[in-house]
DNA sequence: GGATAAAAACCGACCGGATGGATTATCTTC
DNA sequence: GAAGATAATCCATCCGGTCGGTTTTTATCC
């Protein structure tokens, strides 16, 4: 095993450390030494890869928003249809999926960070604008395909992007009174009603044109 | 002066220098150091009306929802109908807005310490509930003055409050891309859109029978 | 291939500074 | 003078980062 291998697999093995103890015990009260034991190494270990505890959060805020990422395109990939992968993101809302219950506390930490340090915000701002990417390709690919009838993708795309965002943070933070079902209806409520006025219906295009 | 009254004001005096404080530099960062010199009290000062750290700012989250409650409870006072009053929520996106600069980084930490602790949990809860009973209130009026539907204001007002969150994070942690006409606009749009079915228009009522 | 030296990886102890809370002393009010 | 309010100081603990020492790996030479 080369140096950069042995680099590559420390770095992978502090990372998952560090998300794990930042989703257990929050990111402002996880300290270097739970992140060590959890990583099985020393804290001198630790610094040898990462030169700060800033340093080593930041990757660690990086590769979450990665993973996150990877899933949500995943998830859009499989859907069949323009309105479907606007749709498509259901596994926000399940405990099963792996980054559910891990991830919102370590959304709810960068956000909170991000609130008052740049670097944060970047971190934050640079997923949200990866997955508004994603939606806006949606959007193009509907009105390409002719379901949809010319729109400006950006500003729908964050608004969608948004309501998941704000469905998401309730039904994860006042779970009692806002349950799952309720989450996902309420998202595709949102979004297929904020959709309505640029859907195509071919066979019904002539009610569609309002006076 | 009364003993009471003079801790009813050394107390508010605190909360005020908490907030303040918190706000500033995040409450995870905040140290009772801090918020003494705020408040322009010692430490051994505020040991006298708030017994620990984690009792003061509960006791500040509280305040603080309990102004924004107010603050939004009016402006939906002012608006003139139901459908007004679900979108009388522009304050929210207006940087001139006491509680807009100050608020969301509170609301922000709130949220990554609820993600947590139960406390946290009930608090953020509990100003989410308020609300939700403002919205809900508007659109039973709605009902009422016949100018909705019959519907169910329970889901609608949690769709509706969670849309604001979203946005508003959204604007407020990502303002580079997300305007504030874009967040009033999304708002407006997602809402609007949201209670479109629900929409009695006297004028047009045979063509709101949809087939 | 083995020996050797150098570099890298890692550990455990240490350090200085920060912090919440406790304690003692002082001041203020009734 | 007593009670309450407040300040200043002290204390124990915690934490990020450093550092000297040890272990492991790599590179070089014969």
């Amino acid at each position: 095993m080369s140096i950069a291998e042995l680099e590559e697999i420390r770095r992978s093995q502090i990372l998952l450390a560090a998300l794990t103890v930042m989703s257990r015990k929050g990111s402002f009260d996880a300290t270097m030494d739970d992140i060590a034991t959890a990583a099985g190494l020393s804290k001198g270990g630790l610094a040898h890869y990462y030169k700060s505890k800033n340093e080593l959060f930041i990757a660690a805020f990086r590769e979450f928003f990665a993973r996150v990422f990877e899933r949500c395109r995943e998830s859009m990939a499989k859907a069949p249809g323009p309105l479907e992968k606007l749709l498509a993101f259901d596994l926000l809302f399940d405990p099963q999926e792996p980054y559910v219950p891990l991830g919102y506390p370590i959304l709810f930490d960068c956000m909170a960070k991000a609130a008052h340090d740049a670097d944060y915000g970047r971190v934050f701002g640079e997923w949200v604008e990866g997955w508004i990417a994603l939606l806006s390709e949606a959007l193009r690919l509907g009105v390409e395909q002719g379901l949809f009838r010319p729109l400006d993708p950006d500003p729908i795309a964050r608004a969608v992007s948004a309501i998941y965002q704000g469905v998401a943070t309730r039904w994860f933070l006042a779970p009692a009174r806002h349950s799952r079902d309720w989450a996902v209806n309420a998202v595709k409520e949102a979004i297929t009603r904020l959709m309505e006025p640029y859907i195509l219906r071919p066979q019904l295009e002539e009610s569609t044109t309002k006076p």
